[in-house]
DNA sequence: GTGATACATATCATCCTACAACTTGCTTCG
DNA sequence: CGAAGCAAGTTGTAGGATGATATGTATCAC
């Protein structure tokens, strides 16, 4: 709890809204693909910063393969698909169409996972996901920590699956969805929705306790377009679900 | 080309050197969450570079959410939920067993997308699509080029979506499996394998026109599964497949 | 005139020192 | 005994200096 406050408090540094102000300019099309950059001490200069504070600012942009930055030439923008991290925009994710393509991305993501955890799920599996089932549905209900069980089931269930790769990725974007959430919650009694809420992990879990991976994934994805209704976004049912 | 010369023969920098260090130290537990890091002093001493390397390579852990600094105290790690960012090591993607998962994922991802693309597409992005399908089989098919123009036909697909997310991580996805793919490519004769890819993906495109979004998951499936073997990755058919 | 070598310049990479801002613990004084 | 304040430690920012690398230019030999 303390690291959370800590984690929200803490200050934009200057080298972390340099990187913002460049990277929004590269997103936008301001500076497009082989574009290259001013120069450091141009750039130190406009902000009126530090030309370490340049540099902190590039070091992140280029870790992030937004930017290669050549000795004696200049940096550079590279193209998207050339990126070597994944960064989602928080303040993006306050336009609820673009909750809604991400709710759909998750609904992808946890659904055939799901059917994967339900193949491939052990006793240890099991019991680590019932464990935040109990919580979801204990005396945490109705704090924040009931948002906390919920994640930790799902993240759980990834984790079931057996590929890091898989629960990296369900863990990010489940991540990206509570902050995004966590402002626009307070307006939602959601108390007489708890229980749909945990009816539908009850059946998932039921679903990964039977071992039946069909079962499962369907229990996913009507979990994921409700928890999306609840939180006001309207989810899509794409016409691949509905052929099933 | 010039650019991916250059890209590839990149130095590795101190900064680079020095966050991957750290990162597999938290990676590994070695840092458990909550951890304090060394002061910015030790590090420096430690690894024998100046401070503002060590800043550097701090401040892209900060930016990807693996550790927070905190002024006057000194830096933690934080817990792996916490991150702001995907990203894979590469290194990692040598094991046979993590470029299998890595597949899975893809699958997972692409399949899914290839029915939601069928449902939505439109002409602009059929043309864009059967550009790409139409470099793989031409002049350049024994080209790097050909490569570039199979990435770019699943790019478009994801795009045709309509969701930024998903063609956001399917390109990462395909991007990391392309470099991975890389070096270990010149053992393969895969001139005669050609014809089979191009086809699989002929029969991609072919559902994506007749808007048939069960037939382009099924395409998709068969295609990564195939592209898989080729390149010696053996995936497992799911379950969740099979009972389709 | 042409070619090659050497130099000057621009830029990033790294290092160093200093100071500011912040936190913590201890000390000193009432 | 309590509280204010001081001191030390740590990160944040600033600024300059030097090394490494790429590019363009000028000079000189032929």
């Amino acid at each position: 709890m303390k690291q959370r406050l800590a984690a929200i408090g803490t200050v934009e540094t200057l080298p972390h809204r340099v990187a913002a102000f460049l990277s929004r300019e590269i997103e936008s099309g301001e500076l497009n693909p082989g574009a290259r950059l001013p120069t450091e001490q141009e750039l130190s200069e406009k902000f009126g910063v530090s030309r370490n504070v340049v540099r902190e600012a590039i070091a992140q942009l280029r870790a992030d393969g937004m930017i290669e930055a050549r000795q004696g030439i200049g940096a550079f923008v590279l193209a998207p698909e050339q990126r070597a991290a994944i960064r989602i925009d928080r303040e993006a994710l306050k336009d609820t169409h673009n909750m809604e393509r991400l709710f759909e991305l998750r609904c992808i993501l946890e659904a055939e996972s799901a059917a994967l955890a339900a193949a491939r799920r052990n006793q240890v599996h099991l019991d680590s996901i019932k464990a935040a089932l109990d919580r979801m549905g204990g005396e945490e209900r109705w704090e924040e920590g009931s948002i906390d069980a919920d994640l930790l089931f799902h993240r759980e269930i990834a984790r079931a699956t057996g590929n890091s790769y898989i629960h990296t990725f369900i863990s990010f974007v489940c991540e990206q969805i509570r902050h995004s959430i966590h402002y626009a919650r307070m307006t939602n009694p959601l108390h007489d929705l708890v229980e749909i809420n945990v009816g539908e992990h009850v059946r998932i879990y039921e679903a990964l306790v039977a071992g039946d991976p069909a079962a499962a994934e369907a229990a996913m994805r009507a979990h994921i377009v409700g928890a999306a209704n609840r939180v006001g976004v309207k989810l899509p049912l794409s016409k691949a679900n509905g052929a099933k």
